[in-house]
RNA sequence: GCGGUCGUGGUGAAGUGGUUAACACAUCGGAUUGUGGUUCCGACAUACGUGGGUUCGAUCCCCACCGGUCGCCCCA
């Protein structure tokens, strides 16, 4: 038997209702906030993530699925959606219409090569957003409160939100060096991953959980203390923003997100619920200012942030929400003997045309079964066809909770059934 | 990439170095010649992840591999 490959998973009936609804509350949410939907391919360039993501991260150093095709191009399967939206921003030059911020929202699958356990995979879904061509922090915080919108409107409560900011180009300069000047002495005392780190994007030092003790880390320059002025008053206008619309925070300054992209606002939200997997991060984002002109594209500002649909279940499921999902068939068409077959397999046909959800048997069962069968389906009603209704044009019906049925006329079988 | 743990029918789950591998659920049939969710009876699948090894003989012991799962690193 061929078996799917790791880390990957089918979504079956049962579960990709569960699906169906959260994507499309996730557009609703959307449509509330005027996001637009792009599509984008789900494989691009090798080069584009490259200088978009970043060389030096994890997700471009060893997590992507990069192949070669028939003409020799080396294409990645997209391991995030940003360096995707940007670039079909810049290559359809989204920046020159009329309509600006341009906002826009994505849902699709994302590729990284990773070892699979709770809550990874090495396909799983993102729904995100991105606005492109704002540098208002009141938009930072718009997409902040639009992720937060949508988990409470799924029910979601026990959530943490963490910010940081990044700072501007000179406020991460100075803040890079005076990370470089505070861990060199301790080099050596630092694991392997620190010491490269330490040349290429010491920032990342801070993310360490391996060196999370060591004592260098907490007299570490922090990098709030080394905002110009001008990225410290753009961070508290954005914590401004949030505190005007009711959304709680933590202010963490070592969040360090794993892409290089980020400035300025850094965000990411945790379930905070007790006997979480652990993995707790459900979704992350912050600024890019830079990125466009990085792809290509003309100086424009952006922010935007991804949710992972994986562990938005989990944490649905962990909090004991179900969603409004189980709907069960508006009727169930029982016939029996030969010659009721055709005019059931008709009279379904019909009251399917009228919007009704109907099934009916196809295994040639017997009365019973095809009972049971009903009830499997949750019918609301029966509709029973022998040789005396096919006769009469009438069918019995069935109503399968209260028991009663009575004789209704084929004609008039929509309407009796809607109206009850 | 590293580590823990697990791998028996459609599902859940017992069990043993040796001629028929429990049980339960599900499914189908009957009791009830045209009526479900309860009950009783019956039927059912040639189920021990793959490949080696030890042995007279392995589903059981050993090794490797594959896969699931959880964790580390890192992230959504």
């Amino acid at each position: 038997m061929i078996r799917l490959p790791r880390g990957t998973q089918d979504i079956l009936p049962g579960e990709s209702e569960k699906w169906q609804y959260v994507e499309a509350t996730f557009i609703d949410i959307c449509r509330r906030f005027n996001y637009q939907e792009i599509r984008t391919p789900i494989f691009e360039h090798t080069e584009l993530f490259q200088r978009g993501v970043g060389d030096t991260t994890d997700i471009v150093q060893k997590e992507m699925y990069t192949f070669e095709d028939r003409g020799n191009r080396s294409l990645t399967l997209r391991p995030e959606g940003t360096a995707s939206v940007v670039r079909a921003f810049v290559q359809n030059k989204l920046y020159g219409l009329a309509n600006q911020p341009q906002k826009l929202f994505y849902n699709g699958p994302m590729f990284r090569y990773e070892r699979p356990q709770q809550g990874r995979m090495r396909q799983f879904v993102q729904l995100g957003v991105e606005a492109l061509g704002s540098k208002d922090p009141a938009i930072d915080a718009e997409v902040i409160t639009l992720a937060m919108t949508f988990y409470q409107s799924l029910g979601l409560h026990s959530l943490k939100l963490v910010i940081n900011s990044l700072g501007d180009k000179e406020s991460r300069e100075n803040h890079r060096q005076a990370l470089v000047n505070h861990f060199s002495p301790y080099r050596e005392e630092l694991c392997s991953d620190c010491q490269t780190r330490l040349d290429q994007n010491p920032l990342r030092v801070l993310d360490c959980k391996k060196d999370r003790d060591h004592k260098a880390m907490k007299e570490a320059p922090k990098i709030l203390d080394y905002l110009t002025d001008e990225a410290r008053e753009y961070f508290d206008q954005v914590k401004q923003y949030l505190d005007a619309s009711g959304i709680r925070y933590e202010v963490d300054s070592n969040l360090v997100r794993g892409l290089d992209y980020y400035n300025h606002t850094a965000f990411e939200i945790m379930s905070a619920a007790e006997g979480f997997g652990a993995i707790t991060t459900l979704s992350g984002g912050g600024r890019y200012n830079g990125l466009v002109e990085d792809l290509d594209g003309p100086e424009t500002p952006g922010i935007g942030f991804a949710l992972s649909v994986e562990r938005l279940l989990m944490a649905l499921e962990n909090e004991g929400i179900t969603l409004p999902v189980n709907e069960g068939l508006d009727v169930y068409v029982v016939s029996l003997g030969e010659s009721s077959k055709v005019p059931a397999y008709a009279l379904t046909q019909r009251l399917r045309k009228s919007g009704l959800s109907v099934d009916k048997d196809y295994l040639d069962r017997k009365m019973k079964a095809q009972f049971k069968d009903a009830d499997r389906n949750q019918a609301k009603f029966v509709v029973v066809l022998g040789e005396e209704e096919v006769k009469q044009q009438q069918a019995t019906v069935k109503d399968m909770a209260t028991g009663e049925q009575e004789m209704v006329a084929f004609d008039t079988l929509v309407d009796y059934i809607q109206s009850k």
